[in-house]
DNA sequence: ATGAAAGCGCTAACAC
DNA sequence: GTGTTAGCGCTTTCAT
């Protein structure tokens, strides 16, 4: 009989079809006993409880959580809206919130705003879609009801003029935001940025340039930033000739490497804001007849996937986006809960990763010639 | 007056607490007829009509889902389960998706299953993950109340073993699956594979290699398959010396074009089944002093990102995932709608993008020197 | 310790 | 054409 009753449990599906009210008949208690145990919410007499379970379990009981959601006004769902899925930083950033928010037992409401096919990379239409970016916001928070957003951007830029009157928690992650009502987090540019000219340093090089990202952005400003501090510090001057303004893209890094070929004397070493603009300058070093590292040294930002396919590998500064989505996760939870911590602004350390494409300055000895 | 009850419209802003029960006394009509007008399911007089809409505008109205969702036993949510969000195919399909879903007024629950960290590419443990996947599915569907699940696979496999006593829509997208209940949409592998050696074979070729993926693997067995027919429709014979048994990574592209080049007689193309092997056959060649495509052309399968920043720019197959995304959501809510149209395995066509590592076979005579 | 019952916000009979 | 109202499945107050 209870050998039976064995097997009679293990066939059973989960069924949608089953509520707390026959799980209460099956156990013979009422609806709300069944509740406490449920969520143990309050002590019930252990038979009546394993009772309770017995029923659950025969019967496949699983709570219906909207019904859930509209009683206690809270969905244990947080809204992930980002610019797009797309965007090279955003799928980690996601993998690093599902991993935080999981262990909470919350769900995500995932709304890609598909900005990439609208934008076509003009960066100042952005602003023109904050009809769109509210108008997602609104519908998550009030029609899906999410306990908290987290707003992915990709551009790494200032977000103002969101929806300011929101009473649910809104963390923003990987960009900014000046508006000290939402959290932000993001990942250090600047420090990150002087580390990697101090590197150059280090293998001797002085003659450095520098191949920015778009000048008004705030990544760029904050990464030249960091660059000057290096400088600075180091008491070497930084010529100004040798920066250039690229745009983010392949194609600038590669003109602007021209440009920087055509001047009286190389540079030894070139700090490309990112990694496109790293491949076009290593390319136009190769086309000159030049070589990475042994002549010009080049050094990336972002370690995209293909850094490590290049020849010789890339150089370059690791970003921690799955740190970065857990901290904005953590952040959004804690502010549902109300133990906000209260520093609006966190910042993940970037990681400068050695590969091949800087090496030290020796004019005709080959890196393989190196002890 | 006018006037300024526009303003005030103006700047009001949506609130989470306004319910139907409000808007109705707003506009001195009952709830239902509220209810009538946003969903459009009953004549109701212009005029109030009009008073619905002004009331709903003025207070800043938004339907509570969850609370229509308990109501209507519906979520308009459907559940996207992906086995690794990190993968590469994966955010492209999440893309195509999430626009067909919003089209029609879906929301997508995501649940990662982040099974890269836990799997370390040992495909043969995935079958040890399918009960935390039908855990997943059940949350989804018991829990979440979700109207239809899209499960979107990574390793194009068959899925098999799948909760198959469920109520609700599954569509597997990417991978497939034998079991006849679900609807699958994936990619085309055999007939873009002849295409592939049909290429080959336009540009002069005979003496062609193959590196495959893991050979047990389905996309493997299919992509061999056209192959094959490509080599026995032109009556050419497929030397079996020439294909080597990779296993989808780079380092055993790059082994086995080192076993290839150890033949007595080289081959003149090789078509390695993804990009990571074509670049690890593609650093072989170079490191062995041939150059691609002047002495061995090359050709991959997936176009990833990094195949165009490659030297020179890899040949190869790209698939469609967008439109994997997107016909999977459609077939989804067809089904939910049931107007399901039947076919349970919907395949999307790939397409091949002809680039720079395949050249005609002419010795001694560089490409650039062809008319 | 337990249960009866109200009510979350909405929709859809059903009555008028 | 419009309103009254029951009820979706759950939690939680308030009695007991």
């Amino acid at each position: 009989m209870i050998a039976m009753k064995k097997i009679t449990d293990k066939i059973v599906k989960p069924s949608s079809s089953v509520t707390i009210k026959e799980v209460a008949k099956l156990a013979g208690v009422s609806t709300a006993t069944v509740s406490y145990v449920i969520n143990n919410t309050k002590n019930v007499a252990p038979e009546k409880r394993q009772r309770v379970l017995d029923a659950i379990e025969q019967s496949g009981y699983t709570p219906n959580l909207v019904a859930k959601s509209l009683r206690v006004k809270k969905t244990n769902t947080i809204g992930v809206l980002v610019e797009d899925i797309m965007g090279y930083p955003v799928p980690a950033i996601i993998n690093g919130i599902s991993e935080r928010v999981e262990k909470s037992d919350y769900r995500i409401l995932l709304n890609d705003l598909r900005m990439l096919e609208s934008l076509f990379n003009q960066y100042d239409q952005i602003m023109q879609q904050k009809n769109k970016i509210n108008e997602a916001i609104s519908l998550l928070l009030f029609g899906a009801r999410v306990d908290a957003i987290i707003y992915v951007g990709m551009f790494d830029r200032n977000i103002t003029g969101i929806l300011n009157e929101i009473n649910k928690p809104l963390v923003i992650a990987y960009s900014t935001s000046d508006d000290k009502n939402f959290h932000s987090v993001t990942y250090d540019n600047e420090n990150i940025s002087a580390e990697a000219v101090r590197h150059l340093f280090d293998l001797g090089h002085r003659r450095i340039a520098v191949i920015t990202g778009l000048a008004h952005t705030s990544p760029a400003r904050m990464r030249m930033r960091g660059i000057q501090r290096a400088f600075s510090e180091a008491g070497i001057v930084l010529d100004s000739a040798l920066v250039k303004n690229g745009d983010w893209e392949y194609a600038s890094g590669y003109s602007c490497m021209i440009e920087l070929l055509s001047e009286d004397t190389l540079p030894t070493a070139v700090f490309a804001m990112n990694d496109l603009m790293a491949v076009g300058a290593m390319d136009a070093i190769g086309n000159a007849g030049l070589r990475v590292p042994e002549d010009i040294s080049v050094i990336g930002f972002d370690n995209r996937e293909f850094a490590v396919y290049l020849h010789p590998k890339l150089t370059t500064i690791e970003i921690d986006l799955k740190g970065i989505g857990q901290l904005a996760a953590e952040t959004a939870l804690n502010t549902i809960l109300g133990v906000d911590k209260g520093e609006s602004s966190l910042i993940i350390p970037s990681r400068l990763i050695q590969r091949k494409t800087t090496a030290r300055v020796v004019t005709a000895v080959k890196e393989s010639a190196l002890p």
